[in-house]
DNA sequence: GTCTATAACGAGATAGAC
DNA sequence: GTCTATCTCGTTATAGAC
């Protein structure tokens, strides 16, 4: 299987660099074969070679997407030993995107998600998933160990904190303030951890 | 002036209508003005007549959504005397949109807004803002009577419950599943409110 | 004021040369 | 494996008839 290689294409992964970027920006409905090829010096006719079609190039996008984010969270697990630092370190991974002035990948297919090909829809569904189960994992930790203090069930908290975080990154996009994000989204772990009763 | 005029011309509005809904759902990149001519069962060159461009389009739809919403928050202010209640109807004016299996206007265009023209960009813009101003209010009134409990500046907390909003209601697309909205905001209303002793 | 007709362009995609 | 050339279709927009 060509996806699942070790070895990447050097051309391949150039055009997933550059498609991802205008996704992360302008959204999928908002870039072109033709943008892509200009910036790569390359003809659209390559492109096609690559990827036969658009949505073949999207879904691609967002297994290299969520992939990277698996891997991220692995990332955090090893290092992170307690569980705040795992929470503060999951922000972080959405700070880094903002601050390369992008949107979360999947959270703008989200918004497009009623014009995306089925294999898209269903990548980006698996994706919030996948990070509401890990964020889920910490939460129930958390809360044994006595480091967080929530009610409700942990699922919900986790989807809570995901769309806390995809909206802070939609909404300071009009703005492009970086600091809003940081408001809203220190606001949330705030309001999740034990020591909160000092914040009134 | 013909924007602010109380008469609406019936089928300026019929066309802000389909046009509303299809951003709504499919973003502003996401539809055509073939797709408006179909389903009114006029010409393109009809809509061009009302509006010229697709830009003078985009405008005129935050313009009627925005001055929608202010007429809202207005209504909410007249009906609902104490703030809890007032922030659970603004909740309502998300739950709304969501129900009707769409994304909130701005937030739509908040994910495109580096592909919209200016004039669309500082609407968007000014929308999130007089929604932050009008929760900032609010809050102020709540934390004055101790309805509320809260740390930091009124307005960042406003910020972060329009992002939780928004966000709550991207995620919510891709499982199509407005309990998870529910469960969200229920959960944002409730970390501020003062008697959330009892949650933990 | 609304339509017919069409322009002018860009989109995604394909065939076949090299 | 990449390119040239081209195709077909859909896009926004315009000119001018009615």
């Amino acid at each position: 299987m060509i996806e699942g290689s070790i070895v990447e294409d050097g051309t391949r992964s150039r055009i997933l660099d550059v498609a991802e970027r205008l996704v992360q920006t302008r959204g999928f409905n908002g870039f072109s074969y033709a943008d892509i090829a200009e910036e790569l010096g390359i003809t659209k006719a390559a492109l096609h070679y690559h990827f036969a079609s658009k949505a073949a190039l999207g879904q691609a996008l967002i297994e290299r997407y969520a992939a990277r984010f698996a891997a991220s969270l692995a990332a955090i697990d090893e290092r992170e030993a307690d569980v705040r630092a795992k929470l503060e370190a999951y922000v972080d991974l959405y700070g880094d995107v903002l601050r390369a002035e992008r949107m979360c990948l999947c959270g703008m297919l989200a918004a497009e998600f009623r014009t995306l090909p089925e294999p898209m829809r269903e990548a980006v569904s698996r994706f919030f998933d996948d990070n509401e189960a890990w964020l889920q994992g910490v939460l129930e930790r958390g809360r044994a160990d006595g480091t967080l203090r929530f009610s409700g069930p942990p699922r919900e908290v986790a989807r809570t904190i995901v769309s806390g975080l995809e909206g802070a990154m939609l909404v300071a996009r009009p703005h492009h303030d970086v600091r809003r994000f940081q408001a809203s989204t220190r606001w949330l772990i705030r309001s999740l951890t034990a020591d909160r009763a000092g914040q009134a």
